[in-house]
DNA sequence: GCCAACGTTGGC
DNA sequence: GCCAACGTTGGC
């Protein structure tokens, strides 16, 4: 079991918005990072428990919990020419861009801020905080649960 | 292989 | 909207 850190924009796709998909379930299309997609490839497993944090907001911050629900395999918008995440260096024989499926499991009763992220003395290893811009990082199991905690805090 | 230009991310 | 960080591209 693996844990992760996927960032999304919420005026794109919100932890909201999976409630609205069949099965709860989003194939997380438009990753365009190879360091990104090789940790999909590479390191995601069905049943590995994600993060889903909400960049471009405000405030931003990490805002519940999902779990990855396949293996990754091409994203399809690659092969798009109509589409912003269309790459004409992929080819069907050999894709440049994966992605995989992401299924809600739960909303946090609050948003945990980034304020808050920087200042808990158990996230000063966060990969996400020291790899700026890195939309997919890996999370210990320690520091999941510390999301956990922080995000289940009631009023 | 170097590195400057360019584009994107994402907080503010 | 600004801009710092930094990954990618392409000329050489």
């Amino acid at each position: 079991m693996h844990y992760w850190l996927m960032k999304t924009e919420p005026d794109v796709f919100s932890i909201d918005d999976f409630l609205t998909r069949k099965d709860r379930t989003e194939g997380w299309n438009g990753v365009r990072n190879f360091e990104a997609r090789n940790f999909m490839r590479d390191g995601m497993r069905v049943g590995d428990l994600v993060i889903i944090y909400h960049s471009n907001a405000t405030p931003p911050g990490a805002a519940g919990v999902a779990e990855v629900a396949s293996a990754a395999y091409p994203d399809p918008d690659q092969f798009d020419p109509a589409s912003e995440y269309h790459d004409a260096k992929s080819t069907r024989e050999n894709p440049r861009w994966l992605q995989v499926d992401v299924k809600f499991v739960k909303k946090f009763d609050r948003l945990v801020p980034l304020d808050e992220i920087r200042a808990e003395p158990r996230f000063d290893e966060l990969v996400m905080l020291r790899r700026n811009r890195l939309s997919i990082t890996p999370l210990t199991a320690a520091e999941f649960r510390v999301f956990e905690e922080l995000g289940s805090r009631r009023g």
